[in-house]
Parts: structure tokens; C-alpha cells; sequence
DNA sequence: GTCTATAGATCGATAGAC
DNA sequence: GTCTATCGATCTATAGAC
């Protein structure tokens, strides 16, 4: 039975993120209100300050954890190998992990300037971390003679900017499965990064 | 002398232009208010209502003039030839245009759901109009069997995100000239959509 | 063409009843 | 834990004086 007032504390919280990411990612953080938000999830604005002690600690929130989430798969994934190996691992990692969770993508990447100095800083050690994973990567390559580029931290960035494009077009159902994306991509990550011919 | 009041229509229009690109870029549109706009120009805020009819076409206008210099720009620069040597000239000249207007870039990427529909649907096409002169390029290097990639439509969309992606991290004056950055990036994009060896 | 002043709406956040 | 009600600030846009 569909109760319409009383104590759901267990299951309103995580509604709250749920909707505040999607209305962020659809419309941007400065844009949506606290009322839209509390809307979404069927209470009062009042309500959503018993979750959160602010809208800025909402979008806070939801991007410490997706970077959480992020650092966290990706150690999980990667393994010691040859850097061609971790490179290839790496892509398809980054493909299929960003291609589940486009809202939460999108916000990591568009929200950054409505954050507050001291949330900023903290987002961006983690996306650093991150990076540096992909840049540890290139660098072995170049020690094993498999990668040839003139900037490791340049290539690095590059290759992120190429692989997180995909979120921008693709959609699920489409033309080409997840997979048969990440094997496009590796192709090109490969040729851009290895020796000329 | 400064006057502190009376007509400036030649010179307050542009001004008014160049803050609303400097503070949707700094702030993000909804972020910023016209009364912060009209504060940069030295206006009362009712002022600038003389010079657009709202804050969307402040917005609308801003993308769509930046658009068509882009659109412009590139066929200019654009010459018959062999695919490698267009795809070259299509690589350096991105950057190179990118870089000139990193505030204009960051909004055309930025603010497009902050678009009304029909605005949206305008400035949408302008981009896929670039994009298709760079799928062109792509298509004629896989005629004449320099290029190889399985689908050009997405080897276009790859290599505009990277290149797009320079302007997150290149300050003018830092380690590399944009010519350098330019170098870099061109091996990368040639690697990426031609033969592997 | 710019000013002052303001209408009318909406915002984030809080107070207190239940 | 959620509600209703509201405070005080801020917003876009307009009206009318100069």
C-alpha cells in the first residue's frame, strides 16, 4: 500500500541522489531547484534537508562517489603485463564503465565549476589519480619500446578525451554493440600511441 | 572623458557580447545573471534589454556566431589535395582555431541543453555540418587506401574529441607552443585512422 | 540609450506542527 | 521524517523619467 506520508528513511535518501543525478545531467546543477528535485521523488522540499545539508553537498556527493567508483573498478581491473596488454585493458575498461553510467559522466565533467574551492580540489586529485593510472601505462610502454609518443602526459590526456567522446553518441540499442565500440576504439588508441609505420 | 551616462549603441553592444562569453564560460548560463553582465559592461541591468530581447538570445546568438566562424574558417582553410595532407590541414587548423577562443569553445559544448528547442536544433546542424566535412576527408583517405578505418562516421567523432580536448589543459605560454601541441596531435590523429602496420 | 524603480516569480533554506 | 508555511534574497523583464 502506497503510504503518502511517514518515515521512509531507508529508500528516500537513495531516491534523492537517483534524482538529483539524472535532473543535474539533464539540465545542469545551477538550473534545477531543490523543489524540482523534491518533486522528482514525490516529497516537500523541506523533506530533502533531512538527507542532505545543502543543494552543494548533493552534487558534491554525487561525484565523490563516482570517482570513488571509478578509481576503485579500475584497480580492479588493471593487472601487471605488457603495457600494450594494460593499454588495451584499459580502454575497454574505460568504454564500458563510462558507457553504464552516462548521468553520472556527464555531471563529473560539465559540474566541475559549480563546485566550491574546497570540493573542486578534492574532485580533481581524484581525476588526476586517474589519469596518472593511464600515464604509468604509456610511460612502461615506452621503456619496453612498444609506445612511441613525445609526451606521455599529452597522450594521456588525448587518449581520455577520444575514449569519453563515446558518451556523447552512443546509445544503447544502436547500431553497434558496446564491444564492437571498444574494439573500434582500441584500434585507434593503438595506432595513436605505438610506433609510426 | 568618461561620461557616466548617455548613448553608447556603437560600443555598449559588443562589450555587453563579450562579457555574457566571458561569464557563461567562467559561471555557466544559468549561473550568471543578467544584472552580473550588465555589472561588467558598467550598465544598469535594464540597459541591456536595448540590445537583446533576453538572456537565450544573449546565449543563442553567442553559439551560432561562433559556429559560423568556425564553419566559415574551415572552408577557407580547406583545399583539394590528397586525404592525409587535408586530414593535416583539418588537424592543425582545429587546434589552432580552438585555441584562439577557448571561452566561445567551452560555451558551444557546454550550454547546448540550456538551448531552447528550436535555437538547439539550429545550432545542432551547424555542427554536424563541420563534422561531416571532416567524415568527407576520412572517406576519400579510404578511397584512395590511406585511411583505414570500419566506420568513419565515428573515427570523425574520435578525432574532433581529442583534438577538442587540448583546450582542458593548454594555457598560452606554458611548456609547448600551440605548433608543438599542433605536431603532437597530428601524429596521434594519423596514427589512429590509418593502416596498421 | 541609460537610468531608477518595481512587478511578479522563484530560489535555498528554516521553523514548527504532527 | 514529512508536512505546511514562510523568510529574505534574487531573478528576468518591463515601465516610465530624463
Amino acid at each position: 500500500m502506497a503510504r503518502t506520508q511517514g518515515s521512509h528513511s531507508d529508500i528516500t535518501g537513495p531516491r534523492i541522489r537517483a534524482a538529483a543525478e539524472r535532473l543535474f545531467a539533464r539540465h545542469g546543477y545551477a538550473a534545477v531547484s531543490m523543489r524540482q528535485i523534491a518533486s522528482e521523488v514525490g516529497v516537500q522540499a523541506g523533506a530533502l534537508y533531512n538527507y542532505t545539508p545543502d543543494k552543494q553537498s548533493l552534487l558534491s556527493d554525487l561525484m565523490q562517489g563516482h570517482m570513488d567508483d571509478l578509481l576503485a573498478a579500475w584497480r580492479a581491473a588493471d593487472r601487471p603485463g605488457p603495457a600494450l596488454e594494460r593499454l588495451e585493458r584499459f580502454t575497454r575498461f574505460h568504454i564500458a564503465f563510462h558507457l553504464e553510467r552516462p548521468d553520472a559522466v556527464f555531471i563529473a565533467y560539465m559540474e566541475l565549476r559549480n563546485l566550491e574551492p574546497e570540493n573542486f580540489r578534492r574532485i580533481e586529485a581524484l581525476r588526476r589519480d586517474y589519469e596518472d593510472g593511464l600515464e604509468a601505462i604509456l610511460r612502461q610502454g615506452r621503456d619496453e619500446g612498444d609506445v612511441s609518443v613525445p609526451d606521455t602526459k599529452i597522450a594521456t590526456l588525448a587518449v581520455i578525451a577520444m575514449l569519453t567522446g563515446v558518451n556523447t553518441w552512443y546509445r544503447a540499442g544502436g547500431r553497434l554493440s558496446a564491444t564492437e565500440v571498444a574494439d573500434i576504439y582500441w584500434n585507434m588508441v593503438r595506432g595513436a600511441v605505438t610506433l609510426p609505420r
